[in-house]
DNA sequence: TTTAGAGAACGCG
DNA sequence: CGCGTTCTCTAAA
């Protein structure tokens, strides 16, 4: 299969869009949950306010921020609460933006559950591209949202873990949590 | 805008 | 350690 992306990025073309973030602390660390007007957009992990508000700047260039609790504050509650106990259901309105191929992935990652974990390989066969196991484990790392996309759970044959874009303690620390829950 | 090259959270010999 | 496979990003034409 080959499906064309044309995965245009252009930083200008949605006009100055503007995404509300709220950060908040949790067992794992800062976390920091950003909304555009279609859903959850970013859920990202770090050491600080200031790291965080950085990162989320590069994922959006071009884009207007409000560090505003209002908008957010109930999914910033859920993430942080799902942190808390293993194995509930985190459940948000997503704004998915990746590639046509990135989103292939990423969807099928949702379907993996707590407590459990696929090797590249597997994620690959399940997506219909059982060669492209490479470029699985690229679109897992470009995966800007922590927990709601489980990219944590995907390991290595061998049982390595692989990376972690926040770390690859915290994925282990998550996987060990899981898998206790 | 098109293209070539490099490199990536892999896996195998 | 090197190579195959696929996708993405970047520099260059």
């Amino acid at each position: 299969m080959h499906l064309t992306t044309t995965a245009h990025r252009s930083p200008f073309s949605a006009a100055t869009e503007t995404i509300s973030y709220a950060i908040g602390e949790s067992a794992l660390g800062w976390i920091l949950v950003a909304r555009s007007t279609a859903g959850v957009c970013a859920i990202l992990i770090g050491a600080d306010a200031e790291t965080l508000a950085a990162d989320l700047a590069d994922q959006f260039p071009g884009a207007r921020f409000r560090a505003v609790a209002a908008p957010v504050a109930p999914d910033l509650a859920e993430v942080i609460r799902f942190v808390d106990r293993p194995g509930a259901s985190l459940e948000l309105a997503l704004d998915l933006r990746g590639t046509v191929f990135q989103r292939r992935v990423w969807e099928t990652l949702r379907a993996i559950p707590a407590g459990t974990t696929v090797t590249y390989t597997e994620l690959a066969r399940r997506i219909g591209e059982p060669q492209a196991v490479r470029a699985v484990a690229s679109a897992c790392a470009a995966n800007r949202l922590a927990l709601a996309i489980p990219c944590h759970r995907v390991v290595r044959n061998d049982g390595g873990l692989a990376g972690y874009r926040w770390g690859v303690e915290r994925k282990r620390a998550l996987i060990a949590q899981e898998a206790a829950a």
